[in-house]
DNA sequence: GCCAACGTTGGC
DNA sequence: GCCAACGTTGGC
């Protein structure tokens, strides 16, 4: 199986790449995703070994800030069960739950961060899902043409 | 802080 | 099953 990509958002303000990076092992559950097309993409297609983008949303600048991996594919997001949890998911059954995570590792921090701008200004990046028009997805594929771009630009090797 | 885009909910 | 209302996301 070809390896896959993928493209993860987060608020840095609520978990940022330095986050990641003091975690355990350098390694976190990806957890609080409720979106059904970001759920079927962690539940069936994202494997272990799949090349995960590190997204800073809703900052300045928006920015690709670095790489990380699957290190575990996906299993029940256990926050949906928890009634004192932010992310709690009333009706969710643990025989049958709806919502999923996977974990992910830290990789690379980018030196240039690759900023939503530079996407944009990219003629090989600019079909992105990330840039295209009222996409909300946190979790989305990214092709392998944008990712060895996207690696190019920030000049590191994965 | 604003607002457009989108997903979800719930009344009918 | 439709659709209006609402909540959330996320760029600006």
């Amino acid at each position: 199986m070809a390896k896959k990509y993928w493209l993860v958002k987060s608020e840095p303000a609520s978990f940022s790449i330095d986050d990641l990076k003091r975690s355990k092992n350098q390694t976190t559950c990806w957890d609080g995703v409720r979106n059904y097309q970001a759920r079927n993409f962690i539940r069936d297609e994202m494997k272990k070994g799949d090349g995960v983008l590190f997204y800073y949303s809703n900052t300045d600048p928006n920015a690709v800030v670095g790489v990380c991996e699957v290190v575990k594919e996906a299993y029940p997001d256990h926050t949906q069960f928890d009634p004192d949890h932010k992310h709690y998911f009333p009706g969710s059954d643990t025989k049958n739950p709806s919502w999923f995570m996977v974990d992910i590792k830290f990789v690379k921090e980018f030196k240039t961060p690759i900023t939503l701008e530079d996407i944009k200004k990219n003629p090989k990046l600019k079909n992105m899902r990330l840039v295209q028009k009222g996409n909300r997805l946190s979790v989305m594929p990214v092709a392998k043409e944008e990712w060895d771009e996207i690696i190019k630009r920030a000049d590191v090797h994965c």
